[in-house]
DNA sequence: GATTGTGAAAGCGTTCACAGCC
DNA sequence: GGCTGTGAACGCTTTCACAATC
């Protein structure tokens, strides 16, 4: 059996990427082993949490002891697809494409950036660090040459579902969307959105009740102080 | 009894600025009602969940008609927070905190760029777009002259702790964290995380189960298609 | 003695299904 | 007749608690 025998959770998954993250920083600090507490403290979840997701990947502790760190880690990666790099390739080089282009930590995670594509003439041609944006006509040929299976939609929303349209045609399987719009895409392919507007709308909305909680009952504190 | 009467799930909550920018659309479309079916069907998801979703805001729909699209807008603005702006302030000018401050996405949703700060002196002074990079030691000053409560963490990662410390100290109670550490804040603060990286490692790690299923039975597709 | 791995319990979130209302 | 609002059922996730193991 491999890693393909076991399901893992969702829940699960999108956690496993901060562990590897906080394995990996402890390794470099020296920490050959870590109880469950322990990194469930990094992490800031309950050790239980911590030791279920681990099992969900194998019995990779001892008992007694914890977790060698360096084994952990080169479980993870392999578990995660991070035994070889994944190009990516961006559609759109706006303010967000160009800076995400520009970002050295996509490269550094294993993450390179194989191109950036343009609709946009006036665009083409921009260098952003060493990646120069290209015609989006040339989108299935990079995908092709550098086998890119990941595309990032960092395109204006209007435009966004013809660019995951483009993607899709130009055999990509996975989507990172940072367009506000629903990306309609076969069943075959995987799409995780990021919208900064939501999470700062989601941010207000807590602001907004704890600033009506507070003219509700203005004297609560002082009730609860005597 | 006003909006802060209820509780709202998290779940709900994340949901919410969603529906609105569907709603927000539809309404510039000239559509004056959805009922819940069709504004699951924008939002792509189950139709019990719009009207579970909705119900925790108030009973706002008209059986056998649906919602009106205008109204339904107001009160989710209301119940969002989003009758005001919301200034924000940004810790970093790198790429992303200049890509950030440069995008016209956040001032047209209502949370425009109050500053942008930066430790380095080499980067202060700079222009992006109308606003300029401003030292760190003025953090404080802009929160408190333009009543700014949300902070943006757009810092390399060894940096941000102490960007969200100096955002608490300034009188932030929100923040946005794009830098790959769990930050430590009281709990009268709100954090929302995103990070770029864990994105890419989520849709890689189901790129390789796929490749690995392939991998382990080829045939599988012939032995189905027969 | 310490810590893992995991059944069982508790807690959330989603979906169903239908009474209630227009 | 059509659609909402919601109790109840279901399923997923988290947490507890402890036997198994070093």
């Amino acid at each position: 059996m491999g890693a393909s025998g076991r399901r893992i959770p969702e829940a699960t998954v999108a956690r496993l990427p901060d562990y590897l993250r906080l394995l990996t920083e402890s390794l470099d600090a020296g920490v050959v082993n870590l109880s469950s507490e322990e990194l469930a403290d990094l992490a800031g979840v309950n050790a239980a949490k911590v030791r279920k997701d681990l099992s969900y990947l194998g019995t990779y502790g001892v008992r007694g002891v914890g977790y060698d760190v360096e084994y952990l880690i080169y479980q993870f990666r392999r578990e995660l697809g991070l035994d070889h790099d994944w190009p990516v390739v961006i559609v759109g080089a706006g303010n967000l494409g160009q800076a995400l282009a520009g970002y050295g930590g996509f490269r550094e995670r294993g993450y390179p950036v194989a191109g950036i594509v343009d609709v946009d003439p006036a665009k083409v041609g921009t260098k952003i660090g060493e990646i120069e944006v290209r015609p989006v006509t040339e989108l299935a040929a990079i995908v092709r040459r550098c086998h890119v299976s990941i595309g990032v939609v960092a395109t204006p929303a209007p435009a966004a579902q013809l660019a995951a349209d483009r993607l899709v045609a130009a055999g990509i399987s996975s989507i990172l969307n940072f367009a506000a719009v629903l990306l309609t895409v076969p069943s075959t392919v995987s799409v995780r959105k990021v919208d900064l507007a939501v999470e700062l709308q989601i941010l207000s909305y807590y602001e907004q009740r704890r600033a009506a909680a507070a003219l509700a009952t203005p004297r609560a504190q002082l009730a609860h102080g005597g």
